[in-house]
DNA sequence: TATAACCTGAACAAGACTGTACGACTTAGC
DNA sequence: GCTAAGTCGTACAGTCTTGTTCAGGTTATA
């Protein structure tokens, strides 16, 4: 789902398709006002050809949108979420911190772009993931029941996305933030009273 | 520093000049993308004067900031940084996490439009004050001493900036958000393997 | 009250982006 | 190898934004 024909269509045309979207998922995680011309020419096509596949700008948001969103499963879908929910949380991070770098400005651009309704079914997959997570750690006693669960999602993501920005203004490499985003998450996720447990070396 | 002459304009001069600077700072907080026509319209004023007034987008922009930052250090500067660390930062919190959000869009049309040296420059005195908090606190043995000062500062930020969020989604009411601002990341800030304080009530 | 500063709408030029149309060339696939 | 599908560059219309100019009306201030 969230891909064009793949049956109907000519090979080249396929080809030419699966560079837009790719090109698209870079250009708008880069910047949400990349132009059509600017993504056209980052996939090596000519705008009209774009035109050709794509009716309006939205589809093409949306494509690319649906692609990222299918990546980033993908990727997730390896990482091993049993176990300690904390050491989980840690896999978690370490997998995927860096996939929100490029879906958040594109986020920004869905929303200008798709109606609200399809934003939230975009989002809902994802977000169950981690939400699950969550929920398991606090049922097994390891993560603080006094703050709402959407809210330590929220927060886990938003820290996820502030390293993205500390490595950008160059105040951080990126093999130290996994370790500083399970640094911090884990802190934050732990219950009033109780120590905070040592972070993973 | 910041606002245009005050002497030299006519009084009528200056409460336009004010009206465009206040509406610059509300709709490109809301929008970075908002156009001239649209903070000149929200100014009550006509476009042409705007640029009467200033030559460039540029020159709007930066006065917006400017403002911005200034109401924000009047605001901040009420709040009693002295004492226990981890209750001086709950007041900061409590004074000061709503402005975050207003700023945030801010920051994105400055960014665009502003030399990464003004920005800098612009940003120098906020970012000073609570880097001196933080600093203090892991001096006293409040907070932990294993993340950088730069990181502890940014999750601070971006945890505020997260309830502004949820605010948005509807799933936090604004009169939580300190508390559950407060509670994360003053659990964020505990030293590992030592207990997380009680967030305040 | 006189005058200079100020405000105004209308209109213009230049540039960017979207979406569409056309004719000609290339290529996939039977 | 033939044909339809796909691609290409160019070009056009429509819209939007940024700045600028101009002539005429309003208002602060001395």
């Amino acid at each position: 789902m969230g891909s064009k024909d793949t049956t109907t269509k000519r090979a080249d045309a396929r080809r030419s398709i699966d560079a837009i979207v790719q090109a698209a998922a870079e250009c708008l995680g880069r910047n949400p006002d990349a132009s059509l011309s600017e993504i056209a020419r980052a996939a090596g096509v000519g705008r009209v050809t774009l035109y050709a596949h794509f009716s309006s700008r939205a589809e093409v948001v949306d494509a690319a949108m649906s692609r990222a969103l299918d990546r980033g499963n993908e990727v997730l879908d390896t990482v091993d979420l049993t176990g300690d929910p904390r050491l989980a949380l840690h896999r978690y991070i370490e997998a995927g911190w860096h996939l929100v770098d490029g879906t958040r400005a594109l986020i920004v651009a869905a929303q200008r772009e798709l109606s609200p309704a399809r934003i939230l079914e975009l989002h809902a997959g994802p977000a169950a993931r981690v939400e699950a997570l969550v929920a398991r750690g606090r049922a097994e006693g390891h993560f603080r029941t006094d703050l709402p669960i959407s809210w330590m999602v929220n927060v886990l993501h938003s820290v996820m996305h502030s390293a993205t920005e500390e490595i950008r203004a160059g105040r951080l490499t990126s093999d130290h933030a996994a370790h500083h985003i399970s640094a911090t998450v884990l802190a934050a996720f732990t219950t009033p009273g109780t120590p905070v447990p040592e972070p993973a070396p």
